[in-house]
RNA sequence: CGCGGGGUGGAGCAGUCUGGUAGCUCGCGAGGCUCAUAACCUCGAGGUCGCAGGUUCAAAUCCUGCCCCCGCAACCA
């Protein structure tokens, strides 16, 4: 699930941005080297290849139900794309001198084969193998990072050598001030080969896997080819550049990752979006709980359309903030708004349009139907406050609602029964438009019965009245079913 | 003194930076409307804003101390 709410989030950000008339590369991917991989593949008597082979397509047919726009999925274990940049990389970090080979030294417990964490340990002992893991120590590359802590400071503050890297949200960036402060390590970017197997061989020390960081984080880069005879970095180095991601690789997006590009000579992106967890009905999503909901259920719930969850995780989860998936508060969300307030709405105007005739009028010069309108729908997106966006759409919606009870339409005659009816049909094309990022589906829905074509971008379309050929409206439908 | 987030009417949240009549959604109660998906609109009940001190004419908001909850990095398909 988590998965789920970072790519609708990036997917939103993505269809914004292409509304807006730029062209977008949306690119997602997955990590797919390491021991856990590794481990995972032996338990099913696997090669780690076989696994994450069967894993891909699970994933790409879950973001295709999801409606996520991605353009490039890029995988880690994908050898001619993927590595020759990632190993052109080390390179370039190798003779700007940020690579160094230093010992590092921690506790191995040979039962489970692998160096343990403080997590891992009860008493000092291995949780599974009851026995105190030894000291160990093994011969690492390492990225120097301890030495850019200054840099990072200006890079998030002012700017580093003239670029500048924009955290969101601020509590975030804050976080990593902090970290800064408290004083950089230098970081582990390969394991020996007889602990790591699973990975991408060091450039020219073939006793070496890199580890994650180097491998992983390359992919922003190595899905456009850089450094390689197909490279397309156009869509980089001229680029607006946003990352989304989860907080928990949050620090090495905002410190190893802009070092790393730094002194490989390659740009740094403009903005890092970080967004937190979600928990399953206020509690942690743990197998042992019994509380994981898996996006498909909810899929099946709403009879495999995508829009009821994104539309919840869109307008319950602030962005960066941590969220709660909730069976009973995303039905509500779908009787209450989505179907009561958004489906009724449209429901009720077309009717009373098609009792008319179906024709439009005159919609006036301007309304305030509108609210705060779309100056603040853009700011809030462009911020990527994108739940005010959303709630700014509902309080259209709302404001709708009661000019119908107002106007008390069906009573009225002639032009002036038009008139409010056009008004109405107007306003709802505009919550259509702003719908379009966060449930397509449904909006698409929405301009097709009002008898209008999906644009590709907003251009000319976002102020009052600006469809002039748009004159008739069409049949109305049932935009949300009841539930069961 | 590890780090971070949080404690506001029954539930979920906003407001805290930049003190000054405590707001939203859902739920609940009453009324209205009848175009519409038993949907929509209006009004109302309900909170000493975790606790205790302090600053101030004035504190949910600033300061000090304390208590409690939740995460700490997700294979969970």
């Amino acid at each position: 699930m988590g998965h789920v709410l970072e790519k609708v989030l990036a997917d939103v950000v993505s269809r914004w941005f292409r509304l807006q008339g730029d062209e977008v590369r949306f690119q997602i991917g997955t990590d797919e080297h390491g021991v856990k991989i590794q481990r995972a593949a032996e338990a099913e008597g696997i090669t780690p290849k076989e696994l994450v082979d069967r894993n891909v397509p699970l994933f790409e047919d879950l973001y295709k139900k999801l409606g996520i726009s991605y353009d490039v999925f890029i995988r880690t274990t994908d050898q001619k794309k993927h590595w020759p940049t990632v190993q052109e990389l080390w390179k370039k970090l190798n003779e700007a001198g940020k690579l160094e080979k230093q010992s590092y030294t921690g506790l191995y417990c040979s039962g489970c084969e692998r160096f343990m964490t403080k997590k891992d340990l009860e008493d000092g002992k291995c949780v599974n193998h009851k026995k105190e893991p030894e000291e160990v120590t093994e011969e690492n590359y390492f990225f120097t990072l301890s030495a850019d802590g200054e840099n990072l400071k200006n890079l998030l503050t002012k700017n580093w050598d003239g670029e500048e890297y924009r955290i969101i949200p601020q509590s975030r960036e804050n976080e990593t001030l902090a970290l800064i402060d408290q004083g950089l390590e230098d970081v582990s970017f390969s394991r020996p080969k007889t602990s790591l197997e699973w990975g991408i061989p060091v450039p020219g020390d073939d006793d070496h896997t890199m580890y994650v960081w180097c491998d992983a984080l390359t992919n922003y880069i190595s899905g456009l080819g850089y450094f390689t005879d197909h490279e397309e970095s156009e869509w980089w180095d001229d680029a607006n550049v946003t990352h989304v991601i989860g907080k928990d690789i949050a620090r090495f997006h905002a410190l190893i990752w802009p070092a790393m590009l730094k002194y490989a000579g390659v740009r740094i992106p403009d903005s890092l979006v970080i967004h937190g967890f979600l928990t399953s009905e206020g509690e942690k999503m743990s197998k042992s709980l019994g509380n994981v909901v898996v996006p498909s259920e909810v899929l099946e719930k709403f009879k495999g359309n995508p829009d009821p969850l994104r539309f919840y995780l869109s307008h319950e989860v602030p962005v960066g903030r941590d969220g709660d998936f909730s069976w009973d508060r995303i039905i509500k969300l779908y009787d209450s708004k989505m179907r009561n307030d958004l489906g009724n709405l449209l429901n009720r105007v077309l009717v009373l349009i098609n009792k008319e005739g179906g024709e439009l009028g005159d919609r006036g010069a301007s309304s305030d139907l509108l609210c705060d309108g779309w100056k603040a729908y853009e700011e809030s997106l462009n911020n990527f406050k994108l739940e005010d966006g959303l709630a700014l759409a509902m309080d259209i919606t709302s404001k709708c609602n009661q000019y119908i009870d107002e106007k008390k339409p069906w009573g009225l005659e002639g032009d002036e029964k038009i008139v409010v009816l056009s008004e109405l049909a107007e306003a709802l094309r505009h919550i259509s438009l702003m719908l379009l990022p966060f449930v397509p589906h449904t909006a698409e829905r929405m301009l097709n019965q009002l008898g209008l074509k999906v644009p590709e971008t907003l251009e000319g379309k976002t102020d009052w009245g600006s469809e002039k050929d748009w004159q008739k409206v069409g049949e109305p439908e049932i935009l949300f079913e009841p539930l069961e």
